[in-house]
RNA sequence: GCGCGCAUAGCUCAGUUGGUUAGAGCGUCACAUUGACAUUGUGAAGGUCCGUGGUUCGAGUCCACGUGCGCGCACCA
């Protein structure tokens, strides 16, 4: 295998075969794995489904970063490592894409043209064509996922589940039927979610008027067209100004209809605001609609008008002056008619919040229409706890209080956002007005209504809404694990122990699973959630296609190979916190991957090839004398507190510093220092391959194609299936102390040639006196400064400025000296010793820290001043010889 | 309005429970290099850790207030 290795790595050349190789040897299925009995411990992960019309962006690259080496790592614990794969049907989205391709092949309604069921099978048609390009994306990023379990939100078996959880939710009365005012989108043509409304900032004017000249109360609004569907105003019922209409109710002529508008009392009128008297809409806001039903549940009801209709337009019963309009146009209608009448008192620019919707980005409408709800405040039969407290205890106490079954959110903080959220969830609106999804299983024959399977007998008509996508997603980690059945996936790999998702999916997305799986299975979805922030461009804005930067991650990987997308990916990214791409990153991260080629070729070409060493055959381990030199001792012990590092802060989640101490060790120790001593002092074979192997196996979770493409020299088998290296070796605080004294020395000494300009060649001679722990060391020190002519001696050498290590006094001997650069040398070092010593001595002379500091903290300032104190003394020596 | 986060080298960011002279990568500058690697090596420069006050023997780290930026929620009549 010697020099068999290629000059540099080329990603693009092994890694597609690497993933066969991987794929064909069955190890993502945790089963297949070697050593593995029904005891081994699971280690469970879903992957969010990415959308399947989507297609591969660096949001994805990051997740898929992410996931994989975490499950990767557990699998070289020796874990029954599983991630489970799957895709999206995104609903409303799919279903909009679907219906914009048709539009541009000349269908000009798609849902009228083409009926549902028609229309429902291209976009089924379309959503199988492109699921498989976003799972051959998925895969070019080396994700290791059972792709035996894939599984689809809307397929079969997820359909089995969706239907199942509907159906015990509406027989444990959670789920119901109801007429109130939702969130519509006009231009989807939907209801959303209070989740999927984004509320965005905009300017507005605020208009004062009287519905008539003799109507006592004037109102504020920055909506006139909806006040044809007043019918009341409120005011605070301790507003002097306007208690003595409430009650009384007037009837108005106002733009062209007949108003009966009552005045009620409402706590929730701001008296301060406006004329602080509200036109209560009820059929077109929530808040008034909330008033609507307190009105009718006092047995004083006032009515409800709907003016705007589903198409956004002005209703029939808006009255003739706007019907039919838009909303706009109305709007301007309205105020005309207003300044017409003289009754706008008051109009005045404002910035007003409104909300969007997430997938269109309409302004929502609220409308009132019958929908299905899910009750999140009602007792579950025989649980004596409402879906908000499942929610709430899943993230505090656990479940029923075990422990076992609480769920861990990184970073900790999105724990309160979540918790507040929760405490001020409304009821969940679950029925969608689009074809692309999950059938709402309720059937309909004239007043009855029956859920769940289709019922016997004639007449039965489905009901026509799908559910909000969410609903599916939110079972997605036991749907996919087979229930309702009661698989033994369930058994073996529920809860999951880890999620992975970004942080704007909090509400949509973590807080449903928590929800279906604490309702379904009383259990939670998943024992760990870490939430990753948002990938954004380098200078620092969100990747859209609109503003055109976004990057496609598959060109990312053939230029660079995916290793170093991932581990750049990785690199400076923290749990919560958005970060940031940029194509310098990428180059570093693949610099770094062929670093570590470079070095097993290195190794591998040295030493006659590569081969497992279980441990170097002299080491202390086996029992015998040990021939290893201090620098043996120093870097197995260094590759061994790497080992136990990488390890804690994976189990952390703590990926990026993970890397950058695999990547100190793998450059700095063991690279530039060891490798170079190991040229020196030869015959490394056992200790060079005990590292290099163990070095590619805490690599895998993070590079996880190079280190497989090396592992082959090794005829191991794969590295995919290796063991996560334990920790074996303990450095003694002498041989740290002589490994540090030995570097310190090399870098004074190069320190000290690049201050004079001097290349090591040109160097006469080094001597080193009073070298104590140096002594010894003297080719690797002139190796490694490249000064051949290096010994240790008692005598010092003429009119030579030595340089202070430790005890230690160096000296160069070169060509020509500069006797007045020298002197100027020796003051900085006498007056930076000054300095330090000083502080030293501040610190230790008073008299609180000594009684106060442990003592550990006290002794190791002891230790420093002396240090400083020695070296001081060496050097005014030095500027003494200099000066006489 | 309520709440959360961030502010550390030119840039991007680390910095665990308070304890060496505050770190890394990239960038910059100087030098080196025919032997694993120019996808390299060696060295250097570069910081009032946003401000003010406090707690402490000791604060980048904890507390309070302030400033700037970002975000969530509510109001949005």
């Amino acid at each position: 295998m010697a020099n068999e290795m290629a000059k540099a790595y080329e990603a693009k050349l092994v890694e597609d075969g690497i993933y066969e190789s991987w794929l064909s040897s069955g190890f993502f299925t945790p089963e297949n794995l070697p050593n593995v009995t029904d005891s081994t411990e699971a280690f469970t992960v879903v992957m969010p489904p990415p959308n399947v019309t989507g297609v591969l962006h660096l949001g994805h690259a990051l997740e898929n970063s992410l996931m994989d080496a975490m499950v990767r790592y557990q699998r070289l614990l020796g874990k029954k490592a599983l991630l489970i794969p799957g895709t999206d049907h995104a609903a409303l989205p799919t279903q909009a894409k679907v219906e914009k391709l048709l539009m541009a092949d000349g269908i000009k309604n798609p849902r009228q043209e083409l009926g549902r069921e028609k229309l429902v099978e291209k976009i089924r048609e379309f959503a199988e064509q492109s699921k498989s390009t976003i799972l051959s994306q998925v895969k070019k990023m080396g994700t290791s996922a059972d792709w035996s379990r894939l599984a689809y939100t809307f397929d079969e078996k997820r359909n089995v589940a969706v239907n199942e959880l509907f159906t015990r939710m509406y027989n444990d009365g959670l789920i119901y039927r109801g007429f109130r005012v939702v969130n519509w989108s006009v231009k989807g043509q939907s209801t959303s979610s209070d989740d999927e409304i984004e509320t965005i900032e905009r300017a507005s004017v605020l208009y004062t008027f009287k519905y008539s000249k003799d109507f006592p109360i004037a109102i504020s609004t920055t909506r006139p067209e909806t006040k044809v569907g007043d019918t009341a105003v409120a005011v605070h019922p301790a507003d002097d100004r306007y208690t003595a209409f409430i009650g009384k109710t007037f009837n108005v002529d106002f733009a062209g209809s007949k108003l009966t508008i009552k005045v009620i009392a409402s706590e929730e009128v701001d008296p301060s605001f406006g004329t602080g008297a509200l036109g209560v809409t009820p059929a077109h806001s929530p808040i008034d609609f909330g008033m609507y039903e307190v009105q009718k549940a006092k047995q004083d009801p006032i009515e409800i008008i709907q003016v705007i209709g589903l198409d956004g337009k002005m209703t029939v019963e808006a009255g003739q002056l706007v019907a039919g309009q838009t909303v706009e146009k109305a709007r301007a209608t309205v105020v005309a008619w207003l300044s017409g009448q003289g009754l706008l008192e008051d109009s005045k620019d404002i910035i007003q919040n409104v909300g969007t919707s997430d997938r269109y980005g309409d302004v929502i409408e609220s409308v009132p229409m019958t929908q299905w709800w899910l009750n999140v405040n009602k007792e579950i039969p025989g649980r004596g706890k409402t879906l908000k407290d499942l929610m709430r205890d899943a993230v505090t106490t656990g479940l029923n209080g075990d422990a076992s079954q609480k769920v861990s959110i990184t970073p900790e903080r999105f724990t309160k956002l979540y918790l507040d959220r929760v405490n001020n969830l409304r009821d969940w609106c679950l029925s969608r007005q689009i074809w692309w999804g999950h059938r709402i299983p309720a059937w309909y024959r004239g007043e009855e209504i029956a859920v769940g399977a289709r019922p016997e007998g004639d007449g039965w008509v489905q009901d026509e809404d799908t559910l909000d996508t969410w609903f599916s997603s939110g079972s997605w980690t036991f749907s996919t694990l087979g229930w309702p059945e009661k698989t033994s996936d369930l058994k073996n790999f529920h809860p999951t122990n880890w999620i992975q998702m970004g942080y704007e999916i909090l509400y949509l997305w973590l807080m449903r699973m928590i929800l279906m799986s604490s309702y379904a299975l009383n259990q939670v979805p998943f024992n760990n959630a870490y939430m990753h922030g948002l990938l954004r461009d380098k200078d620092g804005n969100k990747f859209s296609k609109s503003s055109g930067n976004n990057i496609d991650p598959i060109e990312v990987i053939n230029e660079y190979g995916c290793d170093a997308l991932r581990i750049s990916v990785l690199s400076g990214n923290t749990p919560g916190n958005d970060s940031r791409y940029y194509t310098e990153k990428v180059e570093a991260a693949r610099n770094l991957v062929n670093k570590l080629w470079n070095i097993s070729r290195f190794i591998i070409g040295n030493v006659g090839g590569a081969r497992h060493v279980d441990v170097p055959s002299n080491s202390p381990i086996n029992g015998g004398e040990t021939s290893l030199t201090l620098a043996d001792r120093w870097i197995l012990a260094r590759f061994s507190e790497t080992a136990k590092k990488v390890s804690s802060l994976i189990d952390r989640y703590d990926f990026s510093l993970a890397i950058e101490m695999l990547r100190d060790f793998t450059w700095n120790d063991f690279a530039d220092w060891y490798l170079e001593i190991a040229k020196i002092e030869g015959e490394k074979g056992d200790v060079l391959l005990y590292i290099l192997e163990r070095l590619l196996i805490l690599w895998h979770p993070f590079a996880p194609f190079v280190t497989e493409e090396i592992y082959k020299n090794f005829n191991s088998g794969m590295i995919i299936v290796a063991k996560w290296p334990t920790v074996e070796y303990e450095l003694s605080s002498e041989d740290r102390s002589a490994f540090d004294q030995v570097c310190s020395a090399v870098i004074a000494i190069r320190n000290y040639l690049s201050e004079h300009k001097t290349l090591p060649k040109d160097v006469e001679s080094i001597v080193m006196v009073n070298a104590g722990v140096l002594s010894g060391m003297e080719s690797i020190i002139g190796g490694l400064t490249k000064v051949k002519a290096i010994r240790s001696g008692e005598e010092r050498p003429e009119s030579i400025t030595p340089i202070v290590v430790g005890s230690a006094q160096i000296f160069v001997q070169l060509p020509a000296v500069d006797a007045a650069s020298e002197k100027a040398r020796i003051e900085s070092g006498i007056a930076e010793a000054t300095k330090f010593i000083a502080a030293q001595e501040s610190k230790l002379a008073n008299a609180d820290f000594v009684a106060r500091a442990p003592e550990k903290v006290i002794a190791g300032e002891r230790q420093k001043l002396a240090d400083l104190q020695e070296k001081l003394a060496a050097l005014q020596k030095e500027h003494a010889a200099l000066v006489s």
